[in-house]
DNA sequence: TTAAGTGCAAAGGGTTTGCACGGTC
DNA sequence: GACCGTGCAAACCCTTTGCACTTAA
């Protein structure tokens, strides 16, 4: 996950005091690749911190949200999961099987909607666009002893 | 909330038991031409048998779910609200400042999507657009039959 | 020094579930 | 008469909060 800032300055410019928890819970969602949740951003931070309160890590994420660092999505009806909000505007594909999340961004979506919105009478305050999909079979051809059965 | 059939054929198409509850509970359904969620349900059909518990609010919603007649959303991070599945696919825009829900359709939007998800190798299973609005201060209301296809 | 941050445990909201009783088929 | 459905209360999951203690600034 990529901030504008490093942790000391994003903490700075917050207004919120840099201590040790906040460190390192701040560090664990910077190296995370994926959209962590509270519960297994705890887990990984515990392995540096054993004491870190989930409480804590609850209290962080609501922070950095209110702060406009992080963004919050609820994927289905699952816990919510986070990442970075100091990125291009994107929209999420979920894959069912593993749970991954790909980001994708389609401006001839984002036009439609703002049409869409406009021709009913109101203007878009946000909005989510979420597609679960599985992957495709791939087209291969068949093995050799799978041939001729 | 339109239903493909009566409640008793419904039940009977779906090896449910026709029971009083769940007759006050399909009918309140039935009558709804918003989303409730469960609570606002059962605040409905307490009014006419005081005596169904919002367990079995919560059972016959779920089980009218499996079954393929409601369909479940969770707007925001409020409370699951239910609609029936019996109807053609549609979105959702939420005014922010009624809590309302108007419905849409856009097949130019369901064509991207598809594309989308094929570009990164996947089918899609299902998916979720909601667009959270605020009216515009000189609403200019789409007739009743207009249409966004 | 002192307000902000923390850990802990308890509480909260929405939803599900175990149990014994009651009603439909 | 089976067995499904129900009411009730307790449990559940995720998240927030009250409190007393700690710590950054």
């Amino acid at each position: 996950m990529r901030f504008k800032s490093d942790i000391a300055t994003l903490c700075r410019d917050h207004g919120l005091r840099l201590t040790g928890p906040r460190r390192i819970i701040m560090k664990a969602l910077a190296e995370s690749i994926d959209h962590p949740d509270a519960v297994e951003l705890h887990r990984r931070v515990t392995k540096i911190d054993p004491g870190i309160a989930i409480a804590t890590v609850y209290r962080t994420l609501r922070l950095l949200e209110e702060k406009g660092v992080l963004e919050r999505h609820v994927f289905g009806d699952g816990p919510a999961r986070f990442e970075s909000a100091e990125q291009e505007h994107h929209d999420h594909l979920i894959d069912m099987d593993t749970g991954d999340v790909i980001e994708f961004r389609s401006d001839e979506i984002e036009r439609l909607q703002e049409e869409i919105a406009r021709r009913h009478g109101f203007e878009i305050v946000s909005h989510r666009l979420e597609i679960y999909v599985r992957p495709l079979r791939q087209p291969r051809r068949a093995p050799r002893d799978e041939r001729d059965r």
